[in-house]
RNA sequence: GGUCCGGUAGCUUAGUCGGUUAAAGCGCUCGACUCAUAAUCGAAGGAUCGUGGGUUCAAGUCCCACCCGGACCA
């Protein structure tokens, strides 16, 4: 639909995991998000033409129960849920271009398509076989015996497990062994970080299952295109359903789609690498479709040291948590905590601290002091001098930086705010050794002053324009305050060098990044440090 | 049950092909400074590197077993 044309710039086709319609968003889709959206944000401030793509996974058994038990149909279930996550969304500062749903008419339409053109290129990609098992309607999956106490599914004690026999459309998937093998083989980075791979190579080591397609009892699916030859359509199973949504966003199988694809990474969870590394380049190669560039698996966040989980245990509220210091704090201290390669740690007193010595204290700080000194010495208006030499030490961290975000050696979205938050400590530590308010006391060491005070309010200008992807808006606060031209979002991040402040008229006004305020943490930290009780 | 990943100072982590006194940030303590958001700068303290064996002149770094946490598979 918005099939805009900007040939000579690079496009960059990043999409999200759609997160399953059963429940309100909760930490762990949020990391996900920013983290793509981060992504995103640099690409764009490096010049490309972006396309972020996130959506919702509508379908299923379990969609259909929740919604039946609520008393609704299907349809107004899921489109609540949606309306509730592009709520979140908004609310996080998501810049997604396109919010897919699998109830899209367009999705549907796509998904039996692509099913279609597998079974016309190889024919004996899909059969049919019948299979008795006991079915886990939790799980969605029929569960072995090794899984199964009393009668019951381990893991959905409080559901009863049904005995099914049913006749299913199955997919090849085995016949793909080899060319999945080749793939990693020769293009090792299409799934990273290695420990992934690692993962991945084992589990083609020990061979592969054909998958079920199809689902009998399937109401709330995308009916498979393909009929059983008992006469029976079937609903399209989970992931058939799911993972071509990267695909039927681009338009596809209407004229068009190869303008935008293949994805040049897929944002995933860890839990789900299998089915991207296995499952979904298998799907494409049967169809003869190019495959994605690369599929990048994040880890997981833990809460308080707990495991974090949305069907049972630790919650932590994300309203809450945005409240407590602003989206773009939250945002920051999110990515900065948990590396974006593994699993980390959040909780409320990691928050406080990490806001409170990274952004208020070193960076708001930093700002507050370089401006107020603009104003008293030099009306505000910062002076044109020449670059000292000291500034030369940011050069390594600007590298790292980009070299955390660009995705050339992986997404390391926390190096890339280790790197700045270097240069904020470099800045301060510079003020240390320059005292430029006992130069200023020297009438005779004028030129001095002004190329300190020229090269504080540059660094600072520069670590703004870096923090622009992880807090688009405070950023901006901090940009104005400057008396910087234009957004800080709008400066080329290729172009940091160029950055030069002579003229700019400071006004030094409200903190950005005020500390916090004494009784801090929601959670009962008073409780815990009260001496305990009988 | 199987495969894989992780277990390093109070907390979060870095430690490349095994090699001099195991590194950093935060927190804590002390000192300095006053431009600044009771911020900043400097210094000090703080780790028998999950446990137990083994290989080696030498192991956080390799091998084995076990314990704990996590993901996936059965």
């Amino acid at each position: 639909m918005t099939t805009r044309s900007k040939p000579d710039v690079p496009r960059f086709y990043l999409t999200t995991a759609i997160d399953y319609a059963n429940g309100d968003p909760h930490l762990g889709h949020a990391l996900e998000k920013i983290g793509a959206d981060v992504i995103a944000r640099y690409r764009r401030q490096c010049g490309d033409d972006v396309h972020l793509l996130i959506g919702m996974d509508e379908h299923g058994q379990k969609v259909q129960q929740t919604a039946a038990k609520e008393g609704v149909a299907p349809q107004a279930f899921t489109d609540n849920i949606a309306l509730r996550f592009q709520a979140m969304w908004a609310r996080l500062g998501i810049s997604y271009d396109q919010f897919i749903r699998t109830t899209e008419p367009h999705h549907k339409t796509g998904v039996q398509a692509l099913i279609r053109r597998i079974a016309e290129r190889n024919p004996d990609d899909f059969y049919e076989r019948s299979y008795t098992g006991m079915y886990c309607v939790g799980c969605e999956a029929f569960k072995q015996d090794a899984d199964i106490v009393d009668g019951k599914c381990v893991l959905h004690t409080t559901r009863t497990l049904e005995e099914v026999e049913e006749r299913n459309w199955f997919f090849r998937l085995s016949k793909y062994q080899g060319f999945l093998q080749n793939l990693l083989a020769t293009n090792p980075s299409f799934i990273e970080p290695e420990s992934r791979r690692n993962e991945i190579l084992g589990l083609l080591a020990q061979g592969l299952d054909d998958i079920s397609a199809s689902r009998a009892r399937l109401d709330w699916a995308v009916p498979f295109p393909l009929v059983l030859s008992n006469g029976e359509t079937q609903g399209t199973y989970v992931w058939f359903d799911a993972l071509p949504n990267y695909l039927t966003a681009t338009g596809f199988p209407d004229a068009g789609y190869e303008q935008r694809w293949p994805a040049d990474v897929h944002i995933i969870g860890k839990d789900i690498t299998r089915f991207h590394v296995v499952i979904w380049p298998a799907m494409l190669e049967a169809a003869g479709l190019p495959l994605p560039k690369q599929v990048w698996a994040h880890g997981f966040v833990q809460l308080g040291g707990e495991r974090f989980s949305k069907s049972a245990g630790v919650k932590l509220d994300l309203g809450e948590a945005i409240d407590r210091f602003g989206a773009d704090a939250f945002r920051y201290v999110l990515l900065r905590e948990v590396p974006f390669d593994s699993d980390g740690n959040f909780s409320w007193e990691r928050f406080e601290e990490r806001y409170t010595s990274d952004l208020a204290n070193a960076f708001g700080n930093l700002a507050s002091r370089a401006m107020a000194m603009v104003e008293k010495y030099c009306e505000g208006v910062v002076p044109a001098a020449p670059r000292p030499d000291a500034e030369l030490d940011d050069d390594a961290d600007v590298e790292a930086y980009h070299g955390g975000l660009s995705g050339t050696r992986g997404w390391l979205l926390h190096e890339g705010l280790a790197a700045v938050a270097r240069m904020t400590a470099r800045a301060n530590e510079y003020v240390a050794a320059t005292t430029p308010w006992a130069v200023a006391k020297d009438p005779g060491r004028v030129a001095e002053l002004h190329q300190i005070l020229a090269s504080l309010i540059r660094r600072i200008a520069k670590q703004t324009v870096m923090l622009a992807p992880f807090m688009p808006h405070k950023v901006e606060a901090v940009w104005a305050q400057l008396g910087a031209p234009a957004t800080a979002s709008a400066w080329h991040l290729m172009e940091l060098a160029s950055l030069n402040p002579t003229g700019w008229r400071v006004q030094k006004g409200e903190g950005v990044f005020p500390r916090p305020v004494a009784p801090t943490l929601p959670s009962p930290t008073a409780a815990s440090s009260a001496p305990p009780t009988s």
